[in-house]
DNA sequence: CTGTTTACCTGGGGGC
DNA sequence: TGCCCCCAGGTAAACA
C-alpha cells in the first residue's frame, strides 16, 4: 500500500521523466476517479505544462503552469505508471495522460478505485492540506512538534503514529516497523514518554522512511514504481507481515494483533 | 470535542 | 471446481 516512501519514489521518477512535459489530452475511463465534473477536470489541464512535482505526507502535487495544481492520492491500490503511447489499457487502468512530443502515457490503476485526482488551484495547496487536516510530513517534522502530538492524547502510540493530522505519510506498514526499530509496543500510550524516548521515536521514523526509500518503497502485493517496477524493502521488514516468525534480534516469534482496529505485528521482547 | 466504527472496493485465500 | 465468507488497508463520514 502506497505510504511516504512509495509516493515519494512516484514523485522522484514523474520529476525525473515528466518535467516540463506539456498535456496534450486526458482520457478519463472512469469519471468517480476525478473529483467533480470530468469535463471541466479535462478542460482545466490540457495544454498545461507540468512545472513541478511534489509530495506532501501521502498526497501527490503536480504544479501545472500557469495554472492550475493536480491533487492525487493513491490511497489503498493507486498506481501511476508510464508506457508506451499505444499499449492497451486493462479493466483497472481508470485514467490516462498524454503529452506533447513525448512518446509515453502516464496512467492511473487502481483495482479498488480509492484513489482520487483532484483539481486546486496552485495558491490553494496549503488551504488544501489545511482542509484534510493534514499535519506536517513526517520526514519534516521537527523533535518538538513530535513531542507535542504524541502527548496530545492518551491514544495508543499505532493510533497516534497512524493518525495523519498530527504527522502526514505513515500507515501500517511503516508504524509497526518504526515501533519495532525504537522498541515501544504499539498499544503503550505515548503521553507518558520521556524526552529520550520520544527521540528514539524520532529517529526511528526518519531512519525506517528513509531507508524504505532507498529500497525504492515496499511492494507487497500492489506497489510499482513509474516503470512498473517493484520496489525491494518487503525484504527489509522486520515485523510487518513476519507473524510467527523469529525475530531478527531475539529469535522470539513475532506477534500479529489487532490495535485500533488495525493489523499489527511486534516483537513481545524487544518491544517495551 | 474526542475517539471509535463503518463504508468504500476488489481480489485473494481458506474452508468445505 | 466453485461458492461463500472474511480479510487487507487510507480516508471520510457517521456514530457514540
Amino acid at each position: 500500500m502506497p505510504e511516504l516512501p512509495e509516493v515519494e519514489t512516484i514523485a522522484r521518477g514523474l520529476t525525473n521523466h515528466l518535467l516540463d512535459k506539456r498535456i496534450a489530452a486526458v482520457d478519463i475511463r472512469c469519471s468517480k476517479i476525478v473529483n467533480g465534473d470530468e469535463e471541466t477536470f479535462r478542460r482545466l489541464i490540457c495544454g498545461r505544462k507540468i512545472e513541478k512535482i511534489y509530495r506532501h505526507g501521502k498526497y501527490l502535487f503536480l504544479l501545472l503552469s500557469p495554472e492550475p495544481a493536480v491533487s492525487i492520492h493513491l490511497r489503498m491500490s493507486g498506481q501511476l505508471y508510464l508506457s508506451g503511447y499505444e499499449s492497451i489499457p486493462d479493466k483497472h487502468t481508470h485514467l490516462d495522460f498524454y503529452f506533447q512530443n513525448y512518446n509515453k502515457k502516464l496512467s492511473y490503476r487502481d483495482i479498488r478505485k480509492f484513489g482520487r485526482l483532484e483539481i486546486i488551484p496552485k495558491g490553494d495547496i496549503s488551504g488544501y492540506i489545511r482542509r484534510k487536516k493534514l499535519g506536517p510530513d513526517a520526514l519534516e517534522i521537527n523533535r518538538g512538534s513530535l513531542s507535542t502530538a504524541l502527548k496530545s492524547s492518551k491514544r495508543s502510540l499505532k493510533a497516534l503514529l497512524l493518525d495523519q493530522s498530527l504527522l502526514a505519510g505513515l500507515g501500517n506498514i511503516y508504524v509497526d516497523e518504526i515501533l519495532f526499530l525504537a522498541g515501544f509496543l504499539p498499544f503503550s500510550t505515548g503521553n507518558k514518554l520521556t524526552g529520550r524516548q520520544i527521540e528514539k521515536l524520532f529517529n526511528a521514523i526518519s531512519e525506517v522512511l528513509q531507508q524504505a526509500i532507498k529500497n525504492r518503497g515496499t511492494t507487497l502485493s500492489d506497489f510499482i514504481d513509474v516503470h512498473g517496477k517493484r520496489g525491494s524493502n518487503q525484504f527489509s521488514l522486520m515485523v510487518y507481515g513476519q507473524a510467527g516468525k523469529p525475530c531478527a534480534k531475539c529469535r522470539q516469534p513475532i506477534i500479529k494483533t489487532k490495535v485500533n482496529g488495525r493489523g499489527t505485528h511486534y516483537c513481545a521482547f524487544c518491544q517495551r
